[in-house]
DNA sequence: CCATGATTCATACTGTCGGTACGTATCTGC
DNA sequence: GCAGATACGTACCGACAGTATGAATCATGG
């Protein structure tokens, strides 16, 4: 074998580990695949998963980041675009939703993580990733911290719904142009909504 | 022991396991709790819970259903009450806000369900027992029926997503009140817009 | 009322898999 | 080039889902 420094054997194993498991979990599921199918599709023995990751969860954790983190890379690309908030809404929630129609990307992202890792932790990375560009569009339109964090969530939520949807449509192709539309719609409608006070 | 019949022998073990898995699966999560906790907690045998259910995802099933079936109960006796659609759409949704309030609910129907279950499987029931009631209110709004079934589903993803902001807060009793008004508001704005054709 | 069959359930067992312990190979810094 | 660290393979353990298998308990036709 050639020689590799150990920062570049580290970063070959994780890499491979990752792609394998995200091919494995986001085909089979989580509970279904096993650290050895994932360490063997990977080329390597559970002992290098064990060594890097320290067990199943984090691994799936490690593949999880990394859906998030290409979604993340388009939608920094929109912003830095010079888009106005507005079209940079619709064109990030529209980034999102194609994302969905892997199925892999909505069950590791939507499915599995949540149960996996629990709510909390899924959300504040989604928070990190996707949620404050939304976020961020409210608060500029209704000068409200906590009522843009809530209303964010919510269309969080729907559009989460909505790449369900999609995911799990026979024909998605049909069902994307409908979906865009009605979550554009929603997103408008409570930019446009009052603020009351609660 | 006293002479029962096997239809009383059956229904009273099953529902021992069913309240059994509600509470457990609730508390402590699908994956980490095993069949042998719940037949003990039940104060039966893994064999009684096999006999009956066949598997544990079956057990997660029945303990899912009957979650949703209070649920379904409360809205039919709103629905029962010949409220006016629009403020029975309301309470049907500050109902099931109100049910998420219970960790174990939340848990049980959108974060392990869902995973273990499936996702299809998961929305036939959530359309049968709670989606129903709001696409009908859609349908009647914009008179579309696939239309009107999106709406819905967007609308249940915000509810779930509030859902779990409830069950997860610190404080759920100073958050009812912004949640229940946001997706009251959120309703209300897709009620209101137009139904164009796709 | 009892004998035969069906149903309910407990007990014992197996296989799989997540996790650990430990040994070996590979690399780094002195 | 040689200690120490790091990367990784291998052998093992325990937990647990699932599977017989058999013993109670109940139904039913005679």
């Amino acid at each position: 074998m050639i020689r590799r420094t150990q920062a570049e054997r580290t970063d070959e194993t994780t890499t491979a580990l990752v792609r394998a498991a995200r091919a494995l979990f986001g085909a089979a599921g989580y509970a279904a695949t096993s650290i050895d199918a994932v360490a063997a599709a990977a080329g390597v023995t559970k002992g290098a998963a064990y060594h890097h990751f320290g067990g199943k969860a984090p691994l799936l954790r490690a593949a999880f980041e990394a859906e998030l983190g290409e979604v993340s890379a388009k939608l920094v690309g929109i912003a830095a675009s010079g888009a106005d908030q507005g079209s940079a809404l619709r064109l990030g929630a529209r980034t999102f939703l194609q994302h969905c129609l892997d199925p892999g990307f909505a069950r590791i992202v939507m499915v599995d993580a949540p149960a996996v890792l629990g709510w909390e932790v899924v959300r504040a990375a989604e928070h990190h990733h996707l949620l404050s560009v939304i976020e961020a569009g409210f608060v500029m339109a209704t000068g409200d911290e906590r009522l843009a964090a809530t209303r964010a969530r919510l269309v969080f939520g729907a559009l989460c719904e909505a790449g369900m949807m999609l995911a799990r449509s026979a024909d998605p192709a049909a069902d994307l142009p409908l979906l865009t539309a009605e979550t554009d719609r929603l997103v408008e409608a409570l930019k446009a909504a009052p603020g009351d006070r609660d």
